[in-house]
DNA sequence: ATAGGCCTGACG
DNA sequence: CGTCAGGCCTAT
């Protein structure tokens, strides 16, 4: 899925086409992905508000709303939103769609349904649990050296605790491996026996990896396009992800594959310690 | 802490 | 055909 680049890659997408537009009206032809109010509630709140912005809290997306609520669009493992003229034939897996004054209108396109809908209050994210309880967003300001040392304060692998969400938000699957062979640490190494230069160059390498991958607009592996049906082009940088038996790009060594947190897992069994 | 489930599509 | 996929929630 989107991780936090491409999800911030589309906001950024979007939020020209739609900031400050009214919404006339919701179409949610898939209500099972909505979480948060009924499906009644949700149409009937969505009419006549105003877009004021969008903001981003690691993957999730939040179209304020000048009714004092939150849209939380999360785009799951194949989530896409488009901004098409009204005209424009729907695309096979159009789950919901916002109608704009402007005779636009936001589409959002989900093959595998695993994406997730809710409209919350503004200042209460509770109704959400998944969203209520993210951790720090690391390209928010408070994402400092010494934040991010109190999250990782448990003796969890490196692999599971960088992917907890309610630690730090917006790693996923690819970046985390990244981020790991950048910072030169073990996917399964705990968090415990950290020493303060390793979080220092973990949380080096989780700003840098994040900027990198946000100025090559994210990466696709298999479906990822953004706002405007674009390719990110991180793929072609990466280091560790995918690379199961090439050669490591620092030492030459055959990058190596395994199961962590149920996940594909690459890493470096040279310079990874 | 770790599988299993939710879904569809791409690929071998 | 079977296997795998960028996520997340739940139930052991």
């Amino acid at each position: 899925m989107p991780e936090l680049p491409e999800v911030e890659t589309i906001r950024r997408g979007l939020l020209p086409k739609i900031k400050g537009q009214k919404i006339n009206s919701a179409i949610l032809t898939l209500p099972r992905l909505l979480e948060y109010p009924t499906p009644k509630q949700f149409i009937r709140r969505l009419k006549n508000v105003a877009i004021r912005d969008i903001g981003r809290h690691g993957k999730y997306l939040l179209f304020h709303l000048d009714n004092q609520s939150d849209l939380m669009i999360h785009l799951g493992m194949t989530g896409r939103l488009f901004v098409h003229s009204s005209n424009q034939p729907l695309d096979k897996h159009t789950h919901f769609r916002l109608l704009l004054h402007s005779s636009k209108e936001l589409r959002f396109i989900d093959a595998r349904t695993f994406g997730k809908l809710a409209l919350v209050p503004h200042n209460d994210y509770s109704p959400v649990i998944g969203l209520a309880h993210l951790g720090i967003d690391p390209l928010s300001s408070k994402f400092t050296l010494q934040e991010f040392a109190k999250i990782m304060d448990c003796n969890r692998q490196l692999k599971a605790v960088l992917m907890d969400q309610s630690r730090i938000a917006g790693l996923g699957n690819i970046y985390v491996d990244e981020v790991l062979h950048r910072a030169r640490l073990n996917p399964k190494k705990s968090v415990s026996r950290l020493k303060i230069p390793q979080i220092e160059s973990l949380f080096n390498a989780i700003c840098e990896i994040l900027k990198k991958a946000l100025h090559y607009r994210g990466t696709t592996i298999l479906s990822y396009v953004d706002s405007e049906v674009r390719y990110g082009e991180y793929q072609s940088h990466l280091k560790a992800y995918g690379r199961e038996n090439e050669p490591c790009l620092t030492c030459g060594t055959p990058i190596r594959r395994i199961f962590l947190v149920s996940r594909s897992t690459f890493y470096c069994p040279k310079c990874q310690k």
